[in-house]
RNA sequence: GCGGGCAUGGCGGAAUCGGUAGACGCAAGGGACUUAAAAUCCCUCGGCCUUGGCCAUCCGGGUUCGAGUCCCGGUGCCCGCACCA
């Protein structure tokens, strides 16, 4: 039998008698639950909503563990929603579009689409095996013309709002592939696929607008209170606020540069402005250009820094350099005081001016490049109690904040003040006909750069047109359908080289007209797919009303990966929804949360990775060793990485829903790690969780015999009492642990409640239990398969129906815990004497101060510890501990 | 370089507001049942002395009646951004 290890352990263990075989069990009730239609949702359900999502897949073939992981939080919680009274909607689609299927098409000659549709399908049986509680009747792929469609309608809302531009960038050219090349693409200045040398390229791009939002989006983010702060941080960093100054310096020679008679700077530390000894531009700076014109070393100069800027990680160590122009600038504060102009590899084109003014005293990198070109270092700022006749600067530049020096008009203030007086003073000096400063908030974040020269991606909806320029496709034109009749034989845009595809009437004149052949970057897919959820059998992009009632995602969940671009993007989108009438709210997802990954041990032989179900674990006094079950050699345990084929350490979820059912898998998912963290997946581990469930099939459904209904009089006391307290609190403690997605705790509080009930279900076996304690278990187990049924929702419908209900587990009200049942009567409080835990003292819960001190002082331990000493301080805690200080 | 996070038994982790450190699980060891195995059940399980203590939450200080939790200083690991003016 050529069966993986895992799944010849199953039969064995399936074939077992009176065990839970949830091969039989699993896709029944995932039958039940379709044909009842119970995940469905409706939009005019009148109960309040909440909308569960989790980040939709890329279908790339198979599922992974880390989608199951992110799909079974989703969906507790989206049974746990509904359990609790909610009109819960859950959605599941594609993120459809991408390269990976342009690879496959090329390699396999398949047609993207047709490669795409094939993996969807795939997926979609995967996913439902695994029993998630998904409305599928909403289910689409980006890729399918009628959610691209309306993407384009989209499109052309926000061209018309002035969202969408056309930005010449210089781009990462592949010559080979002729494709633009993200900067991540490009691997010490090569193509990541071609291995060629990547040129830079000036293209016309389509970027949307989102600087325009810029400040809007990081305001917005102090409000966003149910995202984890790490991820609120680092889109903080990304957007990059910083408050300066402009500063426009009076070029001395013009006529070196065209009459050009201003440079202009940015900077974000004006009080430093005595202190500066250099200008500094970018090699791709327009002064540069007219300058390297006449100077062939400076020209060689400039195309160096330019091929420096393509390998990112050339910049770690790179020198700073530059190369001095001959041109000078005046100072503003003093005519007589010129300038160098240098061009130097660290300046970028592309943020702020393009130019600085460098201040070696204050700033690292312009004291370095000082002391290589033997510029002047003057201090500026010193510390506060610092003696300005004796301060200098070493090897290291004064950054901290402290107090203005060697300044004129600047001497004693802060650089605070100093900023403001630099920028005052220099918002009124006028240089031709602007002012010589001006305040500028500056921001890191570029506009969204959204043209890519590929096939299988949302054609952008643009005609152009040599007399008309750029046109809009009408929306009655719309949909711009991709053509089938596509070639992948050759690099570069099949679009680009159709026949017809791209030969078009300009719809304003008429005219012989081209189609734009870029298509969308597909984050642009994944912007507002939670938006078309809430109505995608619209004929438009969104239902307004619809969306507005469903939005904004109550609990979103995802990898950290996600936390800068497709969160900022859908952020992004969602405002120039609301612009643009399609819906209107601003912020899109309520709560987020990032799950942790999937680790797996790593073992490696003597040809290689090894796969974990190549071999066998052998674990004896604590030493694990590992062998290779085909001819038991002994191979090297690694180290816990995150799945990967290329380490070999996946384990394939179909492999383990065959073997141990979707519910062990869930379960293990929960258990043990928290969920932001990363969990490793072992054998054991899945083994243990397994067993759980065995545990929970043998104890309800033996114990289900004995339950008989019996009704619960009031005034239960003994072990009944115990008994049904126990199971109150669970109940309010496994509420409050979903609530905050504390899946762990929740779970270990369901071992706690089994372990409490398991002897005395034995005894009701056994006919020893009263009426009392037969009702209390009764509840008690009614409550556990509630309890239980959002994380392992088929056990708990086999359950539910052993223990002889009607209706279905995933229709069952969560129940409701009585307060005077959680409340205790008694509290054991720990009584410490001098901070150390000494004896326990047991009182009424409404015992007074006093009340609580008398007992405390009554017990012998405290007795004996005080040794005859009256106490000089007792410290009651209420409900929490009592201090004895002696 | 800048910014952020984390550190608790053999392992994953609990400990809600500064109040009994180690819940729960895994692994391990011992036992019961069994012809045997699997399954199941019971016991032990941070360390050191022994029936009650002492030491223990990365290291060193501090605040406090009381610190895993707060403050200062250090060490180690992880993550994000990175020549951002």
């Amino acid at each position: 039998m050529d069966l993986p290890v895992s799944i010849r352990k199953s039969v064995y263990k399936i074939m077992a008698s009176e065990r839970y075989n949830p091969r039989v069990a699993e896709p029944k009730w995932q039958k039940a639950w379709d044909e009842a239609k119970l995940f469905e949702t409706q939009n005019d359900d009148p109960r309040p909503k909440y909308y569960v999502l989790e980040m939709f897949p890329y279908p790339s073939g198979r599922i992974h563990m880390g989608h199951v992981r992110n799909y079974t939080m989703g969906d507790v919680i989206a049974r746990y929603k509904r359990a609790a009274g909610f009109n819960v909607l859950h959605p599941m689609g594609w993120d459809a579009f991408g390269m990976p299927a342009e690879n496959a098409a090329m390699q396999n000659n398949t047609h993207p689409g047709k490669w795409t549709y094939q993996n969807i399908d795939t997926m979609r049986s995967q996913l439902k095996s695994m029993g998630l509680s998904l409305d599928w009747s909403r289910e689409f792929a980006t890729c399918d013309v009628e959610y691209y469609h309306r993407q384009q309608e989209l499109f052309v809302d926000f061209l018309e709002k002035g969202l969408v531009g056309r930005k010449v960038s210089k781009v990462n050219w592949d010559p080979v592939d002729q494709t633009v090349l993200a900067n991540e693409q490009v691997i010490d200045g090569r193509g990541w696929r071609s291995g060629a040398l990547v040129e830079q390229r000036e293209l016309a791009q389509w970027v949307f607008k989102i600087t325009d939002y810029a400040q809007d989006l990081l305001d917005s983010i102090d409000k966003l209170d149910d995202w984890p702060d790490k991820v609120r941080l680092m889109q903080r960093n990304w957007i990059g606020r910083s408050e300066g100054l402009l500063l426009r310096w009076e070029i001395a020679e013009p006529e070196k540069v065209d009459g050009e008679k201003l440079l202009e700077v940015y900077t974000t530390r004006p009080d430093t402005i005595f202190g500066a000894s250099f200008m500094a531009i970018a090699a791709d700076h327009p002064l540069a250009k007219k300058l390297s014109a006449e100077n062939a070393e400076l020209a060689a100069f400039c195309d160096e820094c330019r091929r420096m800027g393509t390998s990112l990680a050339a910049l770690e160590t790179a020198e700073k350099k530059g190369f001095d122009t001959g041109l000078t600038v005046r100072h503003p504060f003093d005519e007589s005081w010129t300038l160098p102009v240098y061009v130097a590899n660290f300046v970028l084109m592309d943020y702020g001016t393009g130019a600085i003014f460098g201040c070696p005293s204050g700033d690292q990198r312009d004291l370095d490049f000082a002391r290589k070109y033997d510029l002047p270092v003057v201090p500026v700022v010193m510390p506060k109690d610092a003696d300005a006749a004796t301060f200098e600067i070493g090897d290291e530049a004064y950054v901290d904040d402290g107090v203005m020096i060697n300044s004129r008009f600047l001497d004693g203030k802060t650089p605070k003040e100093a900023f403001d007086e630099v920028a005052s003073r220099l918002e009124e000096i006028q240089v031709g006909n602007v002012a010589q400063g001006e305040r500028k908030v500056q921001f890191r974040l570029r506009d969204w750069g959204i043209s890519r020269q590929r096939y299988w991606g949302c054609p952008i909806p643009v005609i152009h047109c040599d007399d008309c320029g750029i046109v809009p496709v009408p929306k009655a034109d719309l949909p711009v359908k991709l053509p089938d009749d596509v070639t992948f034989d050759k690099p570069g845009n099949p679009l680009d080289r159709h026949e017809t595809w791209r030969h078009v009437k300009c719809p304003k004149c008429g005219g012989d007209a081209r189609r734009e052949t870029d298509t969308m970057d597909t984050f642009v897919d994944s912007s507002w797919y939670f938006a078309r959820f809430t109505a995608p059998w619209e004929e438009r992009p969104t239902d307004p009303e619809a969306a507005n009632c469903w939005l904004p995602v109550d609990q979103y969940i995802g990898g950290i990966e996600h936390a800068i671009l497709h969160l900022l993007y859908s952020r992004f989108f969602t405002r120039a929804m609301k612009e643009t009438g399609h819906l209107d709210l601003k912020e899109p997802f309520k709560g987020l949360f990032t799950q942790g990954m999937v680790v797996h041990e790593t073992y490696k032989g003597p040809q290689g990775w090894v796969t974990p179900a190549e071999i066998r674990i052998e674990d004896k006094d604590g030493k694990r060793r590992a062998f290779l079950t085909e001819d038991g050699s002994e191979i090297e345990i690694g180290g816990i990485e995150k799945m990967s084929k290329s380490k070999k350490n996946v384990v394939d979820p179909d492999d383990i829903i065959a073997s141990y059912g979707a519910d062990t898998a869930r379960f293990f998912m929960l258990s043990d790690s928290p969920p932001e963290r990363d969990v490793e997946w072992t054998e054991a581990g899945v083994d243990g969780a397994h067993r759980f469930v065995q545990r929970l099939w043998r104890l309800i459904s033996q114990a289900a015999e004995n339950l008989s209904r019996v009704e619960a009089s009031a005034g239960s006391e003994g072990k009944a009492l115990e008994i049904s307290r126990m199971s109150h609190k669970t109940l309010k403690a496994v509420g409050g642990d979903l609530e905050k997605l504390g899946f762990n705790k929740a779970v270990a509080r369901l071992y706690e409640l089994v372990n409490a009930i398991a002897a005395p279900l034995g005894e009701v076996a056994e006919g020893k239990a009263d009426d009392q304690t037969t009702a209390a278990l009764r509840q008690a187990v009614e409550f556990l398969v509630c309890m239980f049924a959002p994380m392992m929702p088929h056990l708990a419908e086999e359950c539910w129906q052993v223990l002889g209900n009607t209706g279905m587990a995933a229709t069952t009200d969560w129940p409701k815990f009585d307060a005077d049942l959680v409340r205790e009567d008694e509290i054991t409080l720990p009584v410490q004497v001098n901070g150390k835990k000494r004896a326990d003292v047991t009182v009424a819960a409404g015992a007074s101060q006093e009340e609580i001190v008398a007992a405390t002082l009554a017990i012998d331990m405290v007795q004996k510890y005080l040794e005859g000493r009256e106490p000089r301080k007792v410290i009651v805690v209420p409900n929490r501990i009592v201090n004895i200080v002696v």
